[in-house]
DNA sequence: GCGATATAATAGCAATTGCTACTAACTGCA
DNA sequence: TGCAGTTAGTAGCAATTGCTATTATATCGC
């Protein structure tokens, strides 16, 4: 059936991604983009290699990725000392700026879609989806255990 | 921050799809591919307009989507008889084999994901997932009224 | 130290998607 | 009937993505 779980969420995610990225059409970066800040500035200093693993894209889709947005001033490449391949990535001034203003709206449109829902209902879904992130996540794992 | 909702639910559905396409990369069909046939079984003799609509892809992608399909022997164009310019769509006699056979995978994998969940969790998480599309669904429905 | 293997990042090519423009056909109104 | 405006579907072009191969550098074993 389409009934399940797994439809639904990507359902609802899909809505979610469209309604992102109409509200975020003038700022001129896309869902993914953001995600890939997002990470970023919780790992400022990564490599290129580990950053495509964690917003899950190929490492070559990341290298271009990186381009427009050192391009656009948001993201700086810096040499690591360490290995002469590779490189360091980091926010640029600009988006720090960027990603507050975008705070207001991203804050927003996730009061909307709870719309209806109580505080422990809000809390619950949070942690009931996260159990479901786990399980996929470990299978993940599992399954690259296994390839190895 | 990224611990909205949004951002979890966005990531446990890229998770769900990197799982299914894992496991039908044999089948050779896409999730955007089965998420059509989905659709399609569902609404069968619907013209190209109001499916793309339901998928949420553009006319001239879905009309493409269509194509390959249409190649590969799953979905059937037929002439609509009170409207020249338009196709109704039909599953052809591959397609439903070909669910049929793929709804075990489905199954194995919601029931992976929901692991360790009991049966009121998977409802109650089922009807908060809804609630939240169903607002999301509902401001894209006004956006189009202020639109217009 | 030196050659074989592994790794970080990138270039070429093919596939997919969407924006815009277009053709063919339908609908409404004079 | 006949013409204006709308609608269904598709082609051209540009942008994005991933697979494969390639370059530069690092690491391991001798």
């Amino acid at each position: 059936m389409s009934d399940t779980i797994g439809f639904l969420l990507n359902d609802t995610a899909r809505l979610f991604r469209r309604a992102f990225n109409a509200r975020t059409r003038d700022s001129g970066i896309t869902a993914l983009q953001w995600r890939l800040l997002i990470y970023l500035r919780r790992h400022e200093g990564i490599r290129q290699g580990p950053l495509a693993e964690l917003i899950e894209v190929e490492p070559i889709t990341l290298s271009r990725m990186i381009d427009r947005l050192e391009e656009a001033g948001l993201v700086e490449r810096r040499a690591d000392p360490s290995d002469r391949r590779a490189w360091l990535l980091y926010l640029a001034p600009g988006a720090d700026e960027l990603l507050t203003a975008m705070r207001a709206t991203t804050d927003a449109l996730n009061a909307e879609a709870t719309e209806g829902l109580s505080a422990a209902e809000r809390d619950q879904l949070a942690a009931l989806v996260e159990r479901v992130r786990a399980n996929l996540s470990r299978r993940e794992c599992l399954k690259e255990e296994e390839a190895a």
